[in-house]
DNA sequence: ACTGATTTAAATCTATGGATTGATAAAAAT
DNA sequence: ATTTTTATCAATCCATAGATTTAAATCAGT
């Protein structure tokens, strides 16, 4: 008689083999997931991911050799519905941020309590994207720092609004490579007109050139969809 | 007899009348904080902010004529301590993410119990940032999609590795907005040489020009302080 | 010691970019 | 009604950018 709904699989990625176990032991006592396994090397985790498709992976972050984070980056671009979660040592809100960033799906200290480690798991395996609340307050906070620069930073005016709704379609162009050419092609306009519209530009965004007024373009929020700089 | 400890005062900015004099009434009854002022219209709330200078705005983004984002957004450039917590009708994850993008410390929807906005009010008053965990499921998942595609999107190689490493600080000087003359000046080289060098970048990079190049640096992940992208 | 890649550079040439001036017509603001 | 802004275009003219070729010195690896 067999199961319909496979057990999720899961695979243990920590450099200390005594910590290794210990999970090992706590997801077999309380929990019905199965171990797919388990390693201490995380390169031969990367192959065990590639070998078993696990659902979920657990890993340390902290470990020597192979830094964990790119670990996670090289699971992610596998392109496997892997999930992971990251275990770490400290509370650190760079190192969160990244993780999260690269796709890891949960978060949870070594110092937490078991009950929360069983918690997230499920929480990820059920889909979901999971920190603790301690830890996803760090983790806004972090956010909003990465982000205040550029909004801030925008106290001095910003010299885009003065263009003309025209001028904003030469920008564009301009910010998708275009040369005088081909931006007199595609508004249907001659080249004079363009170098016209792409000079009034230089003025009133203060550049010198095209490059710049991309530039400039690119790190003013241009095209609203916005493009964001984080400089951690 | 005068209290040491000032109580926080609190702006609310909601175009709905009824629901602002609700919100009134809830704070005034279940909280100790002083209700500053009270508007249906963003201008006059943010000129509000600017007189009171309130600990605390509620802000409904919701609202018909001004876009609440901007409003927050420009009470944000203020640079005043006056933390904002948003009020929604909608728990759009776009909304939520640049809502918190711009620096709101809280988000709570209308739909949600009284007791959930007194308890979002006390936890930014006190210098925390806080989502419901509904939100903040939400918040990770939009966040995680953010950056997918930039990190997947590597699986096509990133011709930027094939550039040398002298190649690289000529780009580097490039995605400045400097010219020939000021990339031979800053590198000590002659003019010529970085012609060249800028010839080789555009071979390998496959572009025409300058802003191309500089365009494909920007969009793969140049300068490895990552510049990020974030399409909405 | 040889090979190949890198960095440097010059000479030359063409194409493109960019500045400047001046002009017209429609649209918007006063 | 008239002034200002916007969008359009042309004709110059000079500067810069970019392509191409050739070549020397350095350096890393076999």
């Amino acid at each position: 008689m067999r199961e319909f709904k496979k057990k999720a699989r899961i695979l243990l990625i920590d450099d200390n083999a005594d910590h290794l176990r210990g999970i090992k032991e706590l997801i077999s006592i309380e929990t019905g997931y199965d171990i797919a396994g388990t390693t201490t090397n995380a390169n031969i985790g990367i192959n065990l991911v590639k070998k078993y498709r696990p659902e979920l992976v657990i890993i340390d972050v902290n470990m020597p050799e192979k830094d964990g984070l790119q670990a996670i980056q090289e699971i992610e671009k596998l392109g496997l519905d892997t999930r992971i979660l990251v275990l770490s040592g400290y509370d650190d809100a760079d190192l969160i941020f990244r993780a999260m960033k690269i796709g890891a799906k949960g978060y949870v200290l070594k110092t937490m309590a078991s009950a929360q480690l069983i918690y997230a798991i499920d929480e990820v395996l059920s889909g979901k994207v999971y920190l603790p609340s301690a830890l996803s307050s760090r983790f806004f906070e972090y956010f909003q720092r990465s982000f205040k620069e550029e909004n801030s930073a925008s106290t001095e005016e910003n010299l885009l609004t003065y263009l003309t709704s025209r001028e904003e379609e030469v920008l564009e162009l301009l910010t998708q490579g275009n040369n005088y050419k081909g931006i007199a092609g595609k508004l249907f306009i001659s080249e004079t007109t363009v170098k016209t519209h792409v000079n009034n530009i230089f003025q009133k965004l203060q550049v010198n050139d095209r490059t710049q007024a991309v530039l400039y373009a690119l790190n003013n929020g241009f095209g609203k969809k916005f493009r964001t700089k984080i400089s951690a």
